[in-house]
RNA sequence: GGCCCCAUGGUCAAGCGGUUAAGACAUCGCCCUUUCACGGCGGUAACAGGAGUUCGAUUCUCCUUGGGGUCACCA
């Protein structure tokens, strides 16, 4: 037993990474790695009702994503393997029975339906510790015989069992309020509750790091680890993240899985840096941080004790932040996919196109709505051409569009540069401001309120034939819309 | 229902007895290479309520209210 920090991320493969478990795993790593310590993954799977297939590899593909690299883990053998829980079996019984001779668990024969007759009004069951006073050699008598039976914890009676945890403080639960639970199921299979403890102590955890739904029950983590005589771990719980004041964020909602996230187009760094961020701040405020920032960062004390909501609106700042930074080539690779999954799949000049979008995307997924118009150009409201602050009415946008047709259709050289000297002209046969030439342009080229880029820049990217083409559309629209 | 825990703007949150109660996102307004966006600047907006303790409470204590968790042969 050494005194280097040891945290491990346990997660059961039952399909997506949620990402209030991906947290979870990754406060363990970033405290591992601050302090110096061994961050290991263990695979709880002894749940097989729940047990999807492919589902571990979803845990290493999403780690591995994240930039959570563990140390150890089923593929990564430290000496304290198995770490796929299900490979551990046979040991927990070995265990329960040395705690049995300890004096802190007892065998247990009680029937389904005796239990069932505890259940006090409220709903609640106690067990009444019943098979407590069964002699030894009772027991040894009834299992030969067959019995069914499991393996209880022996909680106190009386006193209070405490603990302090590392963001809650101190925690402290009467004994009486707790109940003997069972730590081998009648199959001789463990309960989570004990295959955790077992395999926190046999693989030297230092710290447990975990969800705030353990905090009242680790008092009876802790009558285990002193049946044994074993060292209690410190232990870390967090606050849930919830979709909003009431309702825990749960994969139930189907919204909160990481690969949702990244199919949807947010960066892998930006999610971690984002979920970092929920219900833990640096001292010094800084919010957009490498993982390297995160590890130098993390304490103990930024970690706060009240649950967070989930805010995807910042999520996506974050994520336009991390977008920005990219190379103009790097997000042209990460945009194509979109792309080709858009309308205007195979047309245009991506790069061109990848240019004009960069600083205005904020997650990949958008990418599509915002280049469809380019293939969807049709009959529009016109009154959008009513811009009261660039004083431009219908008249006056009627009047440069014509001028426009006239001077752009003798112009071969079609190039952003050569547009915008073109647009001054313009402005000057009509005796307006260029804005009010700009304006109308774009909204008569692109037949939208808002387009990802200027004027000239949609009709260099629309080329000459098409631009000409929707500039008399909106003509021929204006004109039949002020006769009325 | 018992027990445990939590409580600052719409959201994330700083604050750890004395502050004009930070900052970020969102929102609103203004500015900008005359249009979209980016960017810059600024505004609106909070200590759940009530008792204490104290010269003084957002900060400490208690109660109320609200919320979360937990009471399995599930993890």
């Amino acid at each position: 037993m050494s005194n280097k920090v040891r945290t491990r991320f346990a997660p059961s493969p039952t399909g997506f990474m949620h990402v209030g478990n991906l947290r979870t795993g990754l406060y363990a790593y970033l405290f591992a790695k601050k302090n110096d310590g061994t961050f290991i993954l263990r695979i709880e799977d002894t749940d097989q009702e729940r047990y999807v297939e492919g589902a571990v590899d979803v845990i290493y593909s999403t780690l591995k994503k994240a930039g959570i690299d563990h140390d150890e883990g089923p593929d990564k053998d430290g000496g304290y393997g198995p770490y796929i829980q299900s490979e551990r079996k046979a040991m927990y019984m070995e265990y329960a029975k040395e705690l049995v001779k300890r004096g802190a668990a007892y065998y247990c024969f009680c029937s389904k339906e005796r239990l069932e007759g505890l259940t006090d009004e409220n709903g609640v069951r106690k067990y009444d510790k019943h098979c407590l006073s069964l002699d030894e050699e009772e027991v040894q008598r009834r299992i030969k015989a067959g019995e069914p039976y499991v393996i209880r914890l022996n909680v106190p009676a009386e006193g209070v069992s405490e603990y302090d945890d590392m963001v809650f403080g101190h925690i402290a639960v009467n004994n009486a309020d707790m109940e003997d639970n069972i730590l081998i199921k009648s199959d001789g299979m463990p309960t989570y509750n004990f295959a955790n403890v077992v395999d926190d102590h046999s693989m030297d955890i230092t710290h447990v790091i975990r969800g705030v739904e353990y905090l009242s029950s680790t008092p009876k983590y802790n009558l285990i680890y002193d049946g044994f005589g074993w060292e209690r771990p410190k232990y870390m719980h967090l606050s849930p993240i919830m979709k909003d004041a009431t309702r825990k964020l749960s994969k139930r909602y189907g919204d909160a899985n990481f690969e949702d996230f990244v199919a949807k187009g947010y960066l892998p760094k930006a999610i971690v840096n984002y979920i970092a961020l929920l219900g833990w701040n640096p001292k010094d405020n800084k919010e957009k941080m490498s993982m390297d920032e995160l590890i130098a960062e993390f304490s103990v004390d930024g970690i706060s004790k009240s649950p967070s909501i989930f805010d995807e609106t910042k999520m996506r700042w974050l994520n336009s932040e991390y977008i920005k930074e990219l190379s103009e080539e790097e997000f042209l690779a990460l945009a194509t996919p979109y792309f080709d999954r858009s309308k205007i799949k195979g047309k245009y000049d991506y790069r061109k196109l990848a240019a004009l979008l960069h600083k205005r995307t904020e997650i990949l997924g958008e990418i599509p709505e915002k280049v469809d118009f380019l293939e969807e150009f049709r009959a529009f409201d016109t009154d959008m051409f009513f811009h009261k602050k660039m004083k431009v009415t219908k008249e006056l946008a009627l009047n440069v569009l014509k001028a426009s047709e006239e001077v752009l259709s003798g112009e071969d050289n079609w190039t952003n540069e050569r547009l915008q000297e073109l647009v001054g002209v313009i402005a000057e046969r009509c005796n307006v401001k260029g804005g009010q030439v700009f304006l109308p342009l774009r909204l008569a080229l692109t037949a939208s309120p808002v387009s990802p880029g200027g004027a000239t820049e949609m009709a260099d990217l629309l080329g000459k034939e098409e631009s000409m083409r929707r500039l008399r559309f909106s003509i021929d629209l204006l004109e039949k819309d002020t006769e009325l």
